[in-house]
DNA sequence: GTCTATACTTCGATAGAC
DNA sequence: GTCTATCGAAGTATAGAC
């Protein structure tokens, strides 16, 4: 297992291809149907190309899930500079296919050891900058972030959008507009006891 | 697929073997373990013996899925004779086997088309038992659930403790302590200003 | 009800020619 | 870099003797 004979090439047009449609397949039907053989045909290539560019199926998951983060980074960026950050934000924990691909990735990490090492280190780099942002938006706001951390919000926002995506991906999105509605308006009501307690 | 010449035989030793088998499987090596030979081991059993008291390995599953719903109900109703229905609520919703069944359940859903049916029946059916029992509690403290709606609460409880026992499979915890703490608070407060707004 | 034996499929992975 | 060919393991499912 250490000792690794033959050649992965780095930065070549068929292993962007076999990235991205391995991207598609857990998408669109589920980590299961990333294999070897189905990600090559998906690409338009022959099965064993997949192994010159990457030893394992595990190499080419991390690199989807890497690729994936990168891009969600972006999105985070984008998000952060929009007029209203909170609802940006919200949104784009929402996005369906990002969070399908997560719902995937969670059952990927049950049997993957490095599937799992992957995602909370991707998790945390991410849950640590969502933090840092809503933390900055908070005290231009003027919130009491003793009384409403951070943390908290950030938890509770990836809780609901996170069961949100999944309950949508098999038809079932009741109670989301009501429970939304219900944390922004406890949102206010603490921000402005905050901002009353403060006078 | 319609015509089925073997026999299933119902309530024999040996089959309850198997669904219980099963049942640990899931939560010990998650739903991709679930496997004809691998159940057979685990019960001591043939591999051919699953075909015989099972179709196929969809119907094993469902089955395996009803009687945990059915052992899922029957703590929902010990929780509401508690002391404190909500505390043993959130408690019963963040029950770590039980929370991480249904995290193999998603990812099986994707794959499985009765599975995902059987599943949005089940959610289903224990959602709403929740928000009525949720409907009940709040009528009986004097919340007005205009403001304060049972769908919202099951809602944010339910995904809240989702998500913990999710990212608690793969060692992560951090930001709920938090976050439940807000929601506990962001309750109370709602309740105090329901019961103030009224007098 | 349970066993032996087996058909068929798909998977990950590799060897070696070109 | 890409192809043909192939292994061995594991999966679902069935037939038929006992």
């Amino acid at each position: 297992m250490v000792v690794k004979r033959r050649l992965g090439t780095e930065s070549a047009r068929n292993r962007q291809l076999l990235v991205e449609a391995a991207e598609r397949l857990m998408v669109e039907e589920g980590a299961a149907a990333i294999t070897s053989r189905k990600v090559a045909e998906k690409a338009g290539l022959k099965m064993q190309l997949v192994y010159y560019y990457f030893h394992t199926m595990d190499d080419l998951i991390v690199e989807v899930m890497r690729e994936h983060a990168a891009k969600r980074l972006k999105g985070f960026v984008r998000a952060l500079a929009a007029k209203d950050p909170f609802k940006a934000l919200w949104e784009m924990n929402r996005d369906r296919s990002s969070a399908n691909f997560n719902t995937e990735l969670l059952a990927l990490a049950n049997q993957r050891e490095r599937v799992r090492a992957e995602l909370v280190t991707r998790a945390c780099e991410f849950r640590a900058l969502q933090i840092e942002a809503v933390d900055r938006l908070l005290a231009e706001r003027g919130v009491d972030r003793e009384q409403v951390p951070a943390g908290a919000i950030v938890t509770i926002i990836g809780a609901l959008t996170r069961a949100m995506a999944q309950d949508r991906a098999y038809g079932v999105d009741d109670g989301y507009d009501e429970a939304v509605a219900l944390v922004h308006k406890a949102l206010e009501w603490l921000a402005a006891k905050e901002a009353t307690s403060q006078q």
